[in-house]
This record gives C-alpha cells, structure tokens and sequence, in this order.
DNA sequence: TATTTATTTGAATGATTGTTCAATAAAATA
DNA sequence: TATTTTATTGAACAATCATTCAAATAAATA
C-alpha cells in the first residue's frame, strides 16, 4: 500500500549514463543529473542515496548492457568469430561518432583514485566480466581447434583487453577513425595469428 | 627592478603534478593545491593565470619530462633496442607501485570532454610527440635493416602507443604487476617479431 | 471512503568551489 | 637612500556544490 515510484528508472539511467559518461563523475553535478534526468534532489536521493549511488547505479546499468552486447554474439558458429564480431563490434563503437565519449568504465576508472573505492571496485567487477568472458570464448576456440593447444589462454585474454583499453583511449582522445580501425585489427590480427589454426 | 618570484618554480610544477596525476583536474581542488605546493591562492593566479593554466603547466612540464626520458634512452645502439628500452622502462613504471596513477597525459585524456579545449589540445600535442618520436625509432630501425622494408612504420607506431596506453589504463586500474608486464612484452613481442629480420 | 505508505516537491542548508583584491613586503634600479 | 616594479599575503567574494527536509501528493489497502 505505497506509492509507487513516478519515473522510469531504466530511462533514467540511460540519461544519467549519458551525462556521467560524457562529463565524468566529478565534471557532472547534481543540477546537471536534475536536469538531464527530469528528476529533482529528493527523488534522486531518495533512490540511489546519493550522487555515488547513482553513479554506481550508471556502471551497473552500462555493465549490464555490456552483459547483453556480449551474449548477442554467442551462437553455434565457431568461437573465434564470436570473439572476433564482438571485438570489430565494439573497435566500430570507438570509431563511430560518437565514440568520443571513449568507454565509460575506462574513464571511470582513470578519472577515479584508489580512494574512491566503491566506484573502483564496480568498475573492475564489469571489466573482470569482460575479461573472462573473452577469455571463455578463447578457451572454446582452442577446445575446437581453432587455435593451438598451445595456446595460452588468460595470456592472449588480457593482451586483447589491454588492446580494447588502448584503442577506446585513442577514441576520447579524438583520434582518426579510420586509424582506431587500422590499429585495432592489426593489433588483434598480431596477438591472434601466431596460434591460429584450421580446425581439426 | 622588481621583486622576482620567491618559490622555484619546477618544485611547484612537480608537487602539483603529483596532485592532479593522483586526483584529476576536477579532483584536486585550488586549497588542495595550496596546501601541496606551498603557494597561496594569489601567487598561484598571478604565476599561473588560473587553475586551468597551472593544470595545463602540469601537463607541460610532464611533457618536457617525457621529451627528456625518451632522449635518454637514444644512443647509438640499434634503433631497436633503443625503442625496446624506452617501451619496457615504462612498462616497468606501469607495474611499479606508484603505477596506480597510471599515465596522466591518458588520465587528462580521459577526464576531459572535448569542452575542455586547452586541455584536450595540450594532451594530443604531448601524445603526439611522443608517438612521433617512436615513428622515429622504427623508422630508423627500418634503414639499419632491423626491420623489414615492408613494415608500415606509421601503423607500428599506431599499434605500439595504443598498446601503452592500454597497460597504463591496467595500471591506473590497479592490475597485477607481473600481469602488465605479460601483456605488455607479450604484445610488443607480437607487433614487432614479424618485421624483425637480422640487420644486413 | 479513510488510512497507510512511499514518492515528489522545491526551497533551504552549510560547505566548498574558483577567483579577486587591497594591503604589505621585498628586490632592483636610479 | 628613494623609487619603481613585482610578488606575496590572506581575507573576502559570489557561485556552485552535494545534501536535507517538511510539506504536499498520490497510489494501494482496508
């Protein structure tokens, strides 16, 4: 028997998400969030305790998009080419438009010290995902055969990664799309085809 | 004739380097920056202009130490193992301990919006020195016969500094140690062996 | 319809923000 | 030494910051 919240919280998020991931935490303020959001102080505070709350609430909300980006790609065709669509999905996100915005956890993350902690740890819980998500495609593609058994598997996880790191740099950083594209398929093709294999 | 400034000036730059590296543009406030170098608020806005202006002297003055740290590396041993030495030394300040800052030309990079203009300008030109002078390398390395005639140096260098920038946001993130310096050799290893050939 | 519970409102909070400025101090020239 | 020029001082500025709260509102149960 209560009233039950006006707004819609997803729609919310989008445009809170937005804002955060355009002007960083500290560069976007709570008159900013009142005005992007429609939303005002109290209804802001009263559901998501505060401006960290809310922005946690936003990594959650782009960490759960991720999730669903991701599962988009699986599908019974071979594991290296999920890995690779999702890969070439997210290099054309960096190079798209608006890719100036960078990634939001990588900003996050950078413009974050160690003593923002609860902010730092939502931010390495979403790319820990990532990682391991990539990391389980590479596992399926060795078990299949498309890459060497050699392989080593956390290894070529984390260098792929760092390299999704690198090149959403260069996208806030205003870099030349067709160069974010060049660099990152000649950095995936350079950490891939060395165990490469055709499938047994 | 007339009163010179009483403070010297690169420990000034140094001490609020540290500041804005640690907490960002936004993060560390101007009394934050009085306490930390000493100056008072006035000093600070006749030496400076305003706060942006001494984070944009922060980002010089890294700059020129970069500048400074990439000279220091050339000699006249190979081109390669002058490139080699200058990755792996950052590398090495990556996984070090004080490496949780990551790089602050990426921080400022990333913290920033395209609004902040002056910043944004300054980073890329820094970033752009810096990338430059690893075309430089390669290319070098190129006309020794280090590397193939058929190496796109340009690329190389493309691919080299989105992988720095890739493990400094590992750093920043606070990844593992020993995991950046995986990534990072094992990335560099994967660019460069390919056009690698015995010197003629 | 009356009551309960939760949300929304929007003004007000005190703290902190970046910046200014008149007064003071000190170095260098004449 | 007197004068000029600039640096330093530190209090004060208005603006903005994140946050609070009592009143008003509305849905759901009884």
């Amino acid at each position: 028997m209560a009233r039950p919240p006006q707004f819609d919280r997803t729609e919310v998020l989008e445009k809170a998400t937005q804002l955060f991931w355009e002007r960083g935490y500290r560069g976007a303020s709570v008159s900013d969030l009142v005005k992007a959001t429609g939303l005002l102080p109290g209804s802001i505070y009263a559901s998501f305790g505060n401006k960290e709350g809310m922005f946690i609430a936003c990594l959650d909300y782009y960490g759960a998009q991720g999730d669903a980006l991701r599962s988009q790609f699986e599908s019974d065709s071979s594991p290296l080419t999920v890995l690779r669509n999702f890969f070439f999905a997210i290099v054309e996100m960096a190079a798209d438009g608006d890719g100036s915005r960078g990634c939001f956890l990588v900003n996050a993350s950078l413009e974050c010290a160690e003593s923002d902690s609860a902010i730092k740890s939502k931010v390495r819980d979403c790319m820990g995902q990532n990682e391991v998500w990539i990391r389980d495609q590479i596992d399926a593609a060795r078990q299949v055969g498309e890459l060497s058994e050699d392989t080593d598997t956390t290894r070529l996880a984390g260098c792929l990664t760092g390299a999704m790191f690198g090149f959403r740099v260069m996208s806030r950083a205003q870099e030349d799309p067709d160069k974010i594209r060049d660099v990152a398929s000649t950095t995936f093709d350079s950490l891939v085809t060395p165990w490469q294999q055709v499938a047994v």
